[in-house]
DNA sequence: TCATGAATTTTGATGATTCAAAATAAATGA
DNA sequence: TCATTTATTTTGAATCATCAAAATTCATGA
């Protein structure tokens, strides 16, 4: 009976939305409603509905923030969420690119103990196929900092470790042009004028555009 | 946007009363409504939008029977849940009888990009793990008539082909007494008045209620 | 044929989720 | 500070799926 599939959907938006802002500030309606594509009134009222429930705290005309119960929620949709997508690349062997869409549907369908089986299954994995951290049955894990690459040191050799961007066709290009996760790469140079970044793969060379590279995470190995 | 969750399983309940009904007989809005747990008033509220919408023949105070395209949509979303039970008793190794109200859920979730997969997967399986049969992907096959424990001939030799029943403990005691679908068994007699039905299989003797027995599907091998 | 009882439909209402547009509050720049 | 822009909240309304209870229709047996 709770969380029905709509508030689990608010909720992790806000999850989604908090770990990219600094700890304390408050997610703006604003910006809520534009990531679930509802008009503005419509996540005030819902954010009063779950302030209601103790799910979040909010604050008029500033914003809201998860409480800890609605963070443990919030982070359960996004284990679902993100151990559903690996399951559908590792066992069903569909594409990476395809998998996003499929998972919004079934992360609201998904019994608890398929959910367990489908974790064990894989071997308990820690990441999604796009380098996602997959939160434990208990809820969020601490996340680790990586360097993009805008910010990782020049000519050094470093791994790529998570895509943060779910589109479909920003997946396949990374794919098209093996970028994906588990990869070793070098940025060669940035050239903030032209807005290119020039990644050296092996032996090729790879341009691309300084928002793209910004949304690749690496790690210095 | 078509089909809702709901629709799906107004128009799933009507094929599966349908089936048990005679050609052209029309299904009551009682029985219907008793089917989905609703009101009675409910289901006919909802029996006129279908009307209006061309997915069933609904004559008042008589009863509704699906049009062709409300059949093919009933027979499609049949196909995700059986095509979905047997992968998760296959694949997944689920027991069978709790993946009846978990593929409930997942039937309306899963994309038809996922279940081709998932038919291709299983080797494109006939029937489901309660020996229920899968729809094409273009809609209904024809049933095949099969004998139950009380009309089946005694003392010959016959295999269980399909359980007529999705409830978890008729199911588990289906499968503590080894009686799932492709064990060998014969009835050795029937006592009306015992309400009885006495099964052998191989060395042990099973008896089993009426009720039961006309659940339990076979062939005469 | 007619009174009764059973099944079905109608009616009025509710809760969840949503929108558009009006009202209001907050932030901004001169 | 104050007028203006921008963001947020409020308001009024719509849709979907549902219910309980009243009204209606159908079928039955005397």
């Amino acid at each position: 009976m709770f969380p029905s599939r709509t508030v689990e959907n608010y909720l992790k938006a806000i999850l989604q939305a908090e770990i990219a802002l600094p700890p304390e500030q408050l997610l703006p309606m604003g910006q809520l409603a534009a990531a679930l594509g509802v008009a503005p009134g419509t996540a005030t009222t819902m954010m009063k509905a779950l302030a209601e429930a103790g799910l979040v705290r909010y604050e008029p005309y500033a914003g809201v923030r998860l409480t800890a119960p609605g963070e443990k929620l919030a982070a359960l949709v996004l284990r679902r969420h993100r151990l559903i997508e690996q399951f559908l690349v590792q066992v069903m062997g569909m594409s990476w690119a395809e998998v996003h869409d499929e998972a919004e549907q079934l992360e609201h369908a998904v019994s608890e103990r398929l959910i367990e089986r489908i974790d064990d299954m894989l071997g308990r994995p820690q990441v999604d196929p796009h380098g996602d951290p997959i939160p434990g049955p208990e809820g969020m894990v601490a996340q680790r900092e990586y360097a993009n690459l805008l910010s990782c040191p020049l000519k050094t050799p470093v791994v790529v470790v998570r895509v943060t961007d779910q589109g479909p066709d920003f997946l396949r290009f990374i794919e098209d042009n093996e970028l994906k996760p588990g990869r070793s790469i070098e940025v060669e140079h940035r050239d903030a004028a032209a807005d290119a970044v020039i990644v050296r793969r092996d032996a090729h060379r790879v341009t691309i555009g300084m928002r793209a590279a910004s949304k690749l995470l690496v790690e210095v190995v």
